[in-house]
DNA sequence: CGAACCATGTAATTGGTTACATGATTGT
DNA sequence: ACAATCATGTAACCAATTACATGGTTCG
């Protein structure tokens, strides 16, 4: 699984705590991976007895204290070596295809109410994309130094504008279809008739 | 979640055992969901304590004794609800970008391969749907007296088939942009100088 | 005679989410 | 006073994969 190297990979630019860790997922890469904070506070704790982290409790003045993982030299190892690997192949689980496949079932009003709805959220992510997005990339990139990086950050960034716009027009091509072909000849959908 | 849900779904088509549930996963929806045999044996377990299906054992002559599930009135209801249900948004894992995010940490012939994997992965899957999946429908459509619900199973088709083109379509931009920008002057990648 | 297919499952582990618990600081 | 943010985590649960175990049939 690729949380771990996930982890590794942000902590690399620098050290972070959990909480950290979880913000930086969520406005960078939360488009094509994200975790809820018990679950990195877990992962963190197995890195660091796996030996590729090492943590140091920074005593909060007022604040609350933070635990700091920093990457060891077997993290940074690990890290390259996971990143040479070939890449997996996901098995996506889109349960709106599901609904899709059988929706034949339902009628078409509520049919159409979910495509209406699952293309909203993509615009909305299209939006985000094209505007948040981009803008973010450019600040991390200077405050981290890392303006060789920010070519990829875009590479990644495209394929999520890509993927909403694919999803928007598959939306408005299925929404087209059930226009003309679907709508019975009595203008009303077919469970409820009369 | 949604695999109770499909599996309801397809049994509703037909009484299956979970063997014949796992096949027809393999060769219908395993584009946008898929499950693995034991996963789908405990689920129908616990369907049955639910009271959303029945077993029944044909004792096989020769062949091995077949469980067949079948629907009842409470499954197919849940099954109604469910489908009415607004669609989940998906938030996705996908490993290869983690991998492209932080592109810049291995060498760049290296990241080419990542990439070409990808796209084969991909143009690999758009054949079969184009040839395979297309014909299967067909063939589904008659075996299951369900002539009504291809429109949808050709909709979830032209989902697979314009996210594979996205994907392949991404995967050349990436490609082209490491071509022209990411080539270092002296036409060494990064990481092996001299 | 071996491989592939039919058909069932259990057990163990990993991956991920949700609910719960604590406590200080800052801003309205 | 109240909500939001910073920061830590535990416990319980659900979802999914992998390994293990069994045993007959059919086809080459």
């Amino acid at each position: 699984m690729s949380l771990p190297h996930a982890l590794l990979g942000l902590i690399r630019y620098r050290p972070a705590t959990g909480y950290d860790l979880k913000n930086t997922f969520e406005n960078s890469i939360h488009f094509f991976w994200n975790a809820a904070l018990p679950h990195i506070y877990r992962t963190l704790k197995q890195m660091e007895t796996q030996g590729w982290i090492v943590s140091n409790v920074e005593p909060g003045e007022g604040k609350p204290d933070r635990k700091v993982y920093r990457l060891t030299e077997a993290g940074e190892k690990e890290f390259l070596r996971w990143l040479s690997q070939p890449p997996e192949n996901p098995e996506p689980r889109l349960p709106m295809l599901v609904k899709v496949f059988f929706a034949r079932q339902m009628p078409v009003r509520e049919f159409k109410e979910h495509l209406e709805k699952w293309r909203a959220h993509y615009a909305g992510l299209l939006e985000k994309y094209e505007k948040e997005v981009a803008a973010v990339i450019e600040q991390y990139s200077l405050r981290y130094d890392a303006s060789e990086d920010a070519c990829y950050w875009r590479l990644t960034l495209d394929y999520g504008i890509r993927q909403a716009k694919m999803v928007i027009e598959w939306c408005d091509h299925a929404l087209e279809g059930l226009q003309t072909a679907a709508t019975p000849p009595n203008g009303l959908d077919a469970h409820n008739p009369g």
